[in-house]
DNA sequence: TTCAATTAATTGAATGGTTATTCAATGCCG
DNA sequence: CGGCATTGAATAACCATTCAATTAATTGAA
């Protein structure tokens, strides 16, 4: 029980399997029967592991935002010397995980979209992107007035999640690197529009 | 043949139809039932005016973009005075046709992630993108020089997705002003990062 | 150690439900 | 009547789920 025992090995096979799957016929064409064929299992061990198809779809989203949100983790560990550095690592990060399998794009672009049909799915999306706009907000809070900040923070989470949408089209072609490039020019950019106002409250935007 | 014939009704009828059950079931409970009902039609219908489900849902997502597209073209007609007002009036019209359905959001969702599976949607895609990407280089071109003004294209292009990620996401929430409000802000930001060189060959840009 | 007994893990054929597609029959109109 | 448009029951394919049967692993007494 205490061992890492074939239950976790058998949970592991199926999302891997899953994964691929989807990854290669998409969420409509991610049936069991592949499934099971991806992970050299049968398709009963479907139902005893995770319940119901439903069941192995979610443990799979999970697996992947985790995913995800770990190879985030780990380069925002390594450099957070000043504001700007912390923020272009945030940048990186989220792209970190495509840039090892330009596939996974495709399963997350899957994911999202099945998400708006299934509560469970869209709770994980929210919490995900509820992570990404915070630790976007508190570098940005010491750049600038918290209104901006907020604003840039939205931005940025848009423009990742744009260019996401566009690497997992781009079928293979890593263009990655430049998705990456613009994300920093524009960080750079907001700072630099913004520069002018600190840490105070200060109103001084006049708009139009 | 000249005429308005019973034809052109009866495919508007199932796309319309289409459409709505997207947005209302997702791709996967598009079934060609619940189309037939929505479009008071007979199952039977769908083969004999477009061969097959594929064949609907193809014409649907073509009268999708080449909709979106019309209302982008109108509101660009209008204002056209400066580059800058140009750009701000892309912005709007790209927003402009989730304003009055932010469901269209959905439906726009569910076929970009069906196009990664058929080649025939995935080259209607690309030659929607690269209409704005040439849309938005235009009068970027009168304020920086090219390769800025490229760059600056693909940033918009990409926050202009992301934000209709969101919106796809945020059911019936329209926080589309916000959209168009932050993304007019990048374009100003974007000017003023480049304001410094006008329409030479500059490459006073030391990076890093 | 050996080997039955017991428990756990896994299989895959059978089931029931859903769906796209077909096409003979019907309705409609000049 | 004759051609066109439309219907919808019938068909065949597909799929998730179930569960009795099979295999593998573990136990513990001799």
């Amino acid at each position: 029980m205490a061992r890492p025992g074939v239950e976790t090995i058998r949970r592991q096979q199926l999302i891997d399997a899953t994964m691929k799957v989807i990854e290669a016929h998409g969420f409509q064409g991610a049936t069991i029967g592949r499934i099971a064929e991806a992970s050299e299992l049968s398709v009963g061990i479907v139902s005893h592991y995770f319940g119901n198809k439903q069941g192995l779809l979610e443990a799979s989203m999970r697996y992947l935002l985790s995913s995800l949100q770990r190879d985030a983790a780990k380069l925002m560990a390594e450099r957070s010397s000043t504001p700007r550095e912390r923020l272009l690592a945030i940048v990186d990060a989220n792209f970190s995980g495509a840039q090892t399998s330009a596939q996974s794009a495709k399963t997350w672009l899957a994911f999202w979209t099945q998400a708006m049909h299934s509560p469970d799915l869209m709770r994980l999306q929210r919490v995900n992107e509820r992570r990404l706009l915070s630790n976007l907000i508190v570098p940005l809070r010491q750049l600038m007035p918290v209104a901006q900040a907020r604003e840039t923070a939205e931005t940025i989470a848009a423009l990742i999640d744009g260019f996401w949408l566009r690497a997992a089209m781009s079928e293979g072609r890593i263009e990655l690197d430049r998705a990456v490039s613009l994300c920093k020019t524009y960080v750079d950019q907001a700072i630099a529009a913004n520069s002018g106002n600190h840490t105070s409250d200060s109103m001084g935007h006049t708009e139009d």
